[in-house]
DNA sequence: TTTT
DNA sequence: TTTT
């Protein structure tokens, strides 16, 4: 269809360690819950509160690799992606849904908090180099489904 | 919290007519249902599809009167706004979760399609003007809970 | 670098034809201005207000060739893009800067007014077929400088 | 008018510390030039390279009060805003113009470098308490000229 | 002129 | 369940 967007922007934190699955066709994906928080003045008594929304994000392919190796609970992220809602059968028979953002642009605005994660690769955070840099840079899926106009790149960089 | 982010681009068109519902406290609330689709090609047969999105819109004070009035089943929507989800319990006693794009800011891209609503007031769809010009302008909400800095504004458009 | 987001995101129309060149290397580029409005308040005066913006879109390779079909004065675009300033010499020696709109996501949201451009191919807009679709729909240039994963697609557009 | 849009997001960082000015009607602007960097590859050299583009930011009121107080050379900022190119005339009388984005929504994601400024209050960088919070928050002006609904909040931050 |  |  001509004419649609599609587009979420969030800059949150893990609320735990990403979840990783390698399917069986080869495929692999990552899960994790990232929490946005924004302040307000309550007007009937002028104290200052806070309300946290909480965001399914989901990964796949390579962005699903960077994860793996370097997000963890306590990281701050930005993530830019699209809403997907899918559907699927409680035990009771019911139709639940549930609504994700599928990633297809992370950059990694801090790294994970140095006590959260049991499975980190030791000179993660368990050896307590806080001040190395992290490998990670600015990563783009390919965009899919969207049209691909499949032109041949050239050496310029626009 | 400092540093967040949550922020929801759309563009669609309306599943539905809104519903408006006025609250007891004086506050008005639209709900509707945007459809987003995006196209790609099956690398298996490589037949062109097509994948429809559905979000939950809500939009709340003099944004919501705004829909009431001009918005309708297949108008073509920009939405601006922010996610969140919310829980609720079903009539089994289960926590069940929703998540809706909270709009702060709408800008009416087509008129409706003219044979969609029943309860158009006259000169809207039902007499056919498909060419007069919607009064409709981007409206935006006050940020909120955002936090407002307070300022006054003066006079100069910047 | 990493951690790093240029993005912008504008609707608005075409304040002329878009200009298309191809070059020596075969590259093809496409530019226009294309005017955002905006309105408020004077609140000395209590009139209503509109500011327009200009802005300069450039786009290369494929949506080039897509603009050149489909894309004309008057016509109403979603861009998604990156801001790029370059540099360049006048006349008289001097550094100039000019700032651009690298396109990498457009949507076309209406044809071109009917009367806009007297170059169109004749069913486009001299035979006044306004109802007719166009053919165009998101199309998606390949995110380049970003870094690509380079992974493999599979047939599941999740 | 209708239907325009004009969004700009960036992460990046600032490149010399803030201009601040005082107006004589009372108004505070502040000015910054901040940087992104975009990472590719050369294809026929397979080297990977780095573009950095920059761009000039300008908050006005309340904010600009806010980066007056905490944002120094290198302080890694979310910038929300919109483009708007400006006019003026150089030394030989030629019509020259600079774009801008005019910030309208600030994150502060990382503290300035400690030893950029040496205007800094005391305890801000001088004293080296980098772990120190800052008290910056998410910073939204008043959405002008946008057009305002001007309804009163209440209580409910739904 | 920033940052990693 | 995160973060400041």
């Amino acid at each position: 269809m001509a004419g649609s967007v599609n587009k979420v922007i969030l800059i949150g934190n893990l609320g735990r360690d990403p979840e990783v699955r390698r399917l069986e066709n080869g495929g692999i994906v990552a899960n994790f819950p990232m929490a946005t928080t924004e302040s307000y003045t309550d007007r009937s008594t002028g104290e200052r509160k806070e309300i946290t929304d909480w965001h399914n994000i989901v990964v796949w392919r390579g962005l699903a690799e960077v994860v793996e190796k370097y997000v963890r609970k306590g990281t701050k992220l930005y993530v830019e992606g699209r809403l997907k809602t899918r559907s699927w059968t409680d035990k009771d028979g019911n139709t639940r849904y549930t609504t994700e953002v599928l990633a297809d642009n992370l950059t990694m605005l801090s790294r994970a908090d140095n006590n959260s994660s049991s499975y980190n690769e030791p000179n993660y955070s368990n050896q307590g180099t806080p001040s190395a840099p992290s490998p990670i840079e600015t990563i783009t899926s390919p965009d899919y489904p969207a049209t691909n106009t499949g032109n041949e790149l050239d050496d310029l960089p626009f």
